[in-house]
DNA sequence: CCCCGTCCCGTGAACGTTCACGGGAACGTT
DNA sequence: AACGTTCCCGTGAACGTTCACGGGACGGGG
């Protein structure tokens, strides 16, 4: 049962075998599958039973390439794994997908030398991006080369470039004041142990701190991750066992400490209080639940995602002052 | 500054119009901008700068239409933010990228009237589909039409598709011999409360049970969430004070069991020995750690992925008793 | 008998890119 | 001077689909 002439290539099935095998035109195939009028009934089932027999499936590209309708963004995260980007992320399908728009997921696996070959890898498949890069902005432009590029939760230098900028000044203020007026004066932090640059959060804390005269100094770095927050606790109420309440880099970190707390004997809020910061869902799962710093994902996910289909419609981008999430204290049973 | 002639369209920027200014061919702007070799340097400054100047990008379409070497894959999944399918979706994720696919994701809300919309669009958009779906076969079917599709942890009649299976029966087993070894003799079951048919998981306690002369009686339905599986246990435990020990159908549930049997005053495991279903990375963040009927979550993605690169290229593809993935019991402090 | 409308269906063109091939210029070799 | 090589660059074709248009068959009204 060799068909064609020529070599039985692992040739694609066309809408042209399908014409054929049909004993009918590409168009009228066409119509059969899309369902378009101006065919008739017997027609229409013998196209469609030629096409399955032949196990035709229509090529997405030729496709696209005639009706220019669908638009494709990427998404680029570090590790789907960690709850922060899972719940953006989760936000950003939701968006996309409520303007019927398709996202092609990337997890670079924490690995900053993959950004680049993932930009590059993309470039070609989607319309826009939206990402957690940790590589410099000349790099992003080049592995870009005209693409609409939204970052989270970094700033840009590079008009070209939007991004969703994460305030926590005023959370973390209120987090401080919270713990002040809970009768907290010795009062640590947990940070990242990524000694590049001082994190944000940090400076958030000190200013915080030194509003309330209260010593910024007893800080300790923590990995990022719950066995890591759970050590950083551990190094840090060695160091200042004087200390009575914590807050974190992250709620990864503070699930961690809280753990740990446990473990130690000392029990939260009565002996540690804990706060942390993002707002994930899985605070909620403690017991006490974690007292965060909490930031709005689905916002965060919505905003990147309705800047990108600005960036790429070409409507007018929404400012800088617009594109950005504000942390608020949400306390729970942890402080 | 009005380009070329007529209405100044929003036109798509093509190869051609680069070519045209920058005085070269469109063969030639391909060399450029794909790096080949056979032209000047100078030529392909020149090129270039006249793309960047253009906003220049080359359709994905025309290209993946001519090249045929990038395939798509679809992951549909019902709730991202669930961390059973977080876990499956990073691993299907991390297969694909190994292998140079692309990922499309596509949640579909819990809501199982998406999925056949989305299986609709997905169509005209990826190569092969891998997913978690709860609607009927034969629908799934005819919206998939000859598409290679994958169903995770579900099982299939019709021989177009494949699936993952997930046995739990032989870690189940364990499980309940793991509490009797420990003295409990009253173990309790927190199942999922659809009731429309009686869950797996749920026929593997009553069997493993059985097998020890236990009581398999003793079940509650739980909604399948943390605060579900609070309230499940306080049902369970209202029906049957006498429970020192309890199954859940995964370990969502059962990390709200754990909360809840803290706030009621029992200690885990002294009081109360609870085992989950799953073995998320979420329970070792609990104090005690959750123990669990653990799934190799990542092998359940491997899996997946490498049997729809099989059913896309058309080699042999993997016999169904090789698609499985087989529980075992990770017991930590939680019993 | 002619005309018009409706219902189907087919043909050329277009979408934007890369591949295969050919060809001219510059340079060196015989 | 004729010829081969190397280096650049351009032209036709192809990828597989949909859109715009045209046209035949058939029926009904004048």
């Amino acid at each position: 049962m060799v068909s064609s002439s020529g070599p039985d290539s692992a040739r694609r099935v066309t809408i042209h075998d399908v014409a054929r095998s049909a004993g009918v035109s590409r168009q009228t195939v066409s119509r059969a599958l899309n369902g378009k009028d101006e065919i008739e009934r017997s027609t229409k089932q013998r196209v469609l039973d030629a096409a399955r027999e032949l196990g035709y499936r229509p090529s997405r590209f030729a496709r696209g390439l005639v009706r220019q309708d669908t638009t494709t963004i990427g998404l680029v995260i570090p590790d789907l794994r960690n709850p922060f980007f899972t719940e953006v992320a989760a936000s950003a399908l939701e968006c996309a997908r409520a303007r019927g728009w398709h996202v092609v997921v990337y997890d670079t696996a924490d690995r900053p030398a993959e950004e680049l070959g993932t930009l590059q890898v993309i470039g070609s498949q989607v319309d826009g991006v939206v990402g957690y890069f940790s590589c410099a902005e000349d790099e992003l432009d080049r592995y870009t080369r005209g693409m609409p590029l939204v970052l989270i939760g970094r700033e840009h230098r590079m008009a070209r470039f939007s991004s969703i900028r994460i305030d926590g000044q005023e959370g973390v203020r209120e987090a401080v004041a919270h713990l002040v007026a809970k009768g907290h004066t010795m009062i640590g932090m947990l940070d990242h142990d990524n000694r590049a640059e001082p994190s944000l959060r940090r400076e958030w804390f000190t200013a915080a701190a030194l509003g309330h005269g209260i010593d910024p100094g007893r800080v300790a770095g923590a990995e990022q991750s719950a066995d890591g927050g759970g050590a950083g606790l551990r190094a840090l109420l060695a160091a200042h066992p004087e200390i009575t309440a914590v807050f974190t880099f992250n709620d990864i970190v503070a699930v961690g400490a809280l753990r740990e707390a446990r473990r130690l004997g000392r029990s939260v809020p009565a002996d540690l209080a804990v706060i942390g910061f993002d707002g994930l869902q899985l605070g909620a799962l403690m017991e006490p639940p974690l007292s965060s710093v909490a930031l709005d994902t689905h916002r965060l996910g919505s905003l990147a995602v309705e800047q990108v289909g600005r960036l790429l419609t070409g409507a007018d981008p929404l400012p800088p002052e617009d594109l950005e999430v504000r942390a608020v204290l949400r306390p729970a049973g942890s402080s």
